[in-house]
DNA sequence: TATTGTTATACTCTATAACTATA
DNA sequence: TATAGTTATAGAGTATAACAATA
């Protein structure tokens, strides 16, 4: 094979695509996708709700793409829209009974999916990917912050 | 922060997204995108031409992705389109000598986007990365050709 | 003036199905 | 009958701009 299939940023899209596809079909039987999954989690795990805006950051999309993902989770009656106490200009989004309840079991659904996806590496390798990627992400959020 | 962003999925979609976004704005100035420039660079690697199916399949697309690809850089002179001598079905796509120039100054360009998206990793670190996602990319082929 | 959420729009990417011409 | 290329279409993801309500 040639060296572009070597290349890093070719493996990480490769990779990446295939996870995304994988936990995609993993959640399926919730009705979710990884976007609304990874919603759904902060959601769970902000006992008094998370604003959108807190959720755009946290998962490096837009503002706007926030919208629509919480409105299908709102219409699955998964999560809800609070008006903040504090300004009112933001909505904090707070899971329901049922979204942790689905969370759970999503939760799982993924992790399968993703120990799927790598399981031709080691625990350990696993570690090292994970802390690997983990300093590259953080990198570019400060590239962009510091562009801002 | 929370587990979500130390999960190996959401890490990988993270900064392969981020790759992607760096490399597609280096290669802009030569006109092309990431995809379009590694169908160029197999073409330039394959003296003799390559099919559309195998550019498929190295690059784990649809064949029917390729063709606007290969249309898009065939109208901009950089690759042919020949008949393959062996088989009146297939054709072999090559790169003409515009093609060769450009993909030398893209290269060059995506190399150094791509340093620069991983500036946070040494060399070594970078091999190792590099080492554990062929890893898991070959593993996903073999599962893929396994059900098929 | 700046920020939060929202709407709208356009473009790219992904996934399938069906068709043609050859093998 | 199977394969290579092609066309068409729909859905998902990404990127921007603009707007109303509020700070």
């Amino acid at each position: 094979m040639g060296e572009l299939t070597e290349d890093i940023g070719f493996l990480l899209a490769r990779v990446s695509g295939e996870v995304v596809r994988a936990t995609n079909a993993a959640l399926a039987p919730e009705g979710l996708r990884v976007r609304h999954y990874s919603v759904l989690l902060l959601a769970c795990d902000s006992p008094d709700g998370i604003s959108q805006r807190a959720v755009a950051r946290i998962l490096g999309l837009d503002p706007s793409q926030v919208v629509a993902l919480v409105d299908e989770l709102a219409q699955a009656g998964l999560v809800q829209r609070q008006p903040a106490p504090t300004d009112r200009r933001a909505k904090l989004v707070t899971a329901t009974g049922a979204g942790c309840r689905v969370r759970e079991r999503a939760a799982a659904r993924a992790a399968e999916a993703e120990q799927g996806a790598l399981r031709s590496l080691s625990g350990d390798e696993r570690e090292v990917l994970r802390a690997l990627l983990s300093r590259v992400a953080e990198s570019a959020s400060d590239a962009a912050y510091a562009f801002e």
